[in-house]
DNA sequence: TTATATACGGATGCGCCGTATCCGCTTTGA
DNA sequence: TCAAAGCGGATACGGCGCATCCGTATATAA
């Protein structure tokens, strides 16, 4: 899978070129250059599109690795007894890697993809997602009509609010404003619970996980791929 | 205000051109050329830059226009009798005109702005919204420790959900997606109804409305005004 | 009606930026 | 020792948004 052989030289620079790109797009997103991370590794800008034939395929590369990140912290969330604990698990320790990446971010959302990586990746996580919310379900800690999907767009919704808040200045007396996306998912974590008599039902229907899919998958942005139908 | 007088002619192409820009950032948010809304105003690109010296002009003089708005919606939620309908009231509306117009909507998260136009409309608006949040906080129906910046994060979350719903592609058998954010709103509202005795209390402090001010004013992007304190 | 200030259109100059390549030099490893 | 493989980074290229400029047209007041 990383081609057949690279000298030994080609194959460090592979690795620091891999670390520099997950730093650099953490910290300044997707749109930051290959030119940079190239810089970020300590290489030359031309050892960078030796390794990676352009920038899609080295964020393709860091994808992959985080994908596994993230399952790891879904299969840790499945393993616990709880159902209730296991969600409250999955969540924090996902939006903690999502808030402090912001590339990670901007995938999650679905900006700038190439389709099919996405598709694969969320091909390998979507169920474990859905059997986080289906156990806590059955449980009776959640409502009953949320649904995987419902996760995701929470964490969407916490995202934001913390790009907002690292995209301002500091401030002062106030150390704690980097978590502060954790307070509303603490408010849409005691919104999920199951309702009260009192509280009214969701107006809108979750998505489906093939919906939240198409939806994410298909960037509008369309280069090439679909549109075409021949003929 | 509008300055002295302007010919026939002129005064209407800046109408023409208000109204332009008003309809092509909705659309397209922020990043749309002058040049887009001149077009779509049918006049050319210099009576555009005539009528105002530069974009972000046009973009002040369609932010006064849009906080009227915003403070009619809250003048509206004051004037209800119940503070629950009053909040809901102010946030389907604010949400729905967020919603529907996405440069409001980066407006609001702070994105792009010149810090003494911010100042200003939040100064007018901000104690509308915590008297809002107040209203709900003292009649019991919201937890004790919600605030005014609450209500504002909290439809930052909505507004990113429905970008993302937005910037997808149109999803078959599902007319309703433009919506979905509504879903979470509710979820996010019935958080912020007043605790049952096993819900936790929320792990991060609230915003101070000066805190919020701080934050969405100052875009780090600094062109000039503060860093430089002289001597 | 005519003269002049005012306004108009839109081609165009300018500067910026990100992608990717190319080529003379260096390192690896057989 | 000496190809083959790799390296650095200057730079070509293309695209884009902002704003100006100037020849032409229109409003308005004498």
């Amino acid at each position: 899978m990383t081609d057949v052989k690279l000298r030994k030289d080609a194959a460090l620079n592979r690795a620091r070129l891999l670390e520099a790109g997950r730093e650099v797009f953490a910290q300044r997103g997707l749109d930051a250059t290959l030119n940079d991370v190239a810089h970020h590794a300590g290489v030359g800008v031309g050892t960078a599109y030796r390794r990676f034939a352009n920038k899609e395929d080295l964020i393709d590369a860091i994808r992959y690795q985080q994908d596994n990140e993230l399952e790891a912290i879904l299969n840790e969330s499945l393993a616990m007894g709880d159902p209730w604990d296991g969600l409250v698990l999955y969540l924090e320790k996902s939006l903690a890697l999502h808030v402090s990446d912001r590339g990670m971010a901007e995938l999650l959302t679905g900006r700038r993809v190439r389709p099919e990586m996405h598709d694969q990746s969320r091909n390998r996580l979507a169920p474990l997602v859905n059997r986080v919310a289906e156990r806590a379900r059955d449980a009776g800690v959640i409502r009953a009509d949320a649904t995987g999907t419902d996760l995701i767009f929470l964490q969407i919704a916490c995202i934001s609010i913390s790009t907002v808040v690292q995209d301002g200045p500091e401030i002062e007396e106030r150390s704690d404003t980097r978590d502060l996306y954790r307070r509303y998912l603490w408010v849409m974590l005691d919104g999920l619970t199951p309702q009260r008599g009192d509280t009214a039902p969701l107006p809108v229907q979750a998505l489906t996980t093939g919906q939240l899919h198409a939806l994410l998958s298909d960037p509008i942005a369309g280069d090439n791929s679909h549109a075409a139908r021949s003929t």
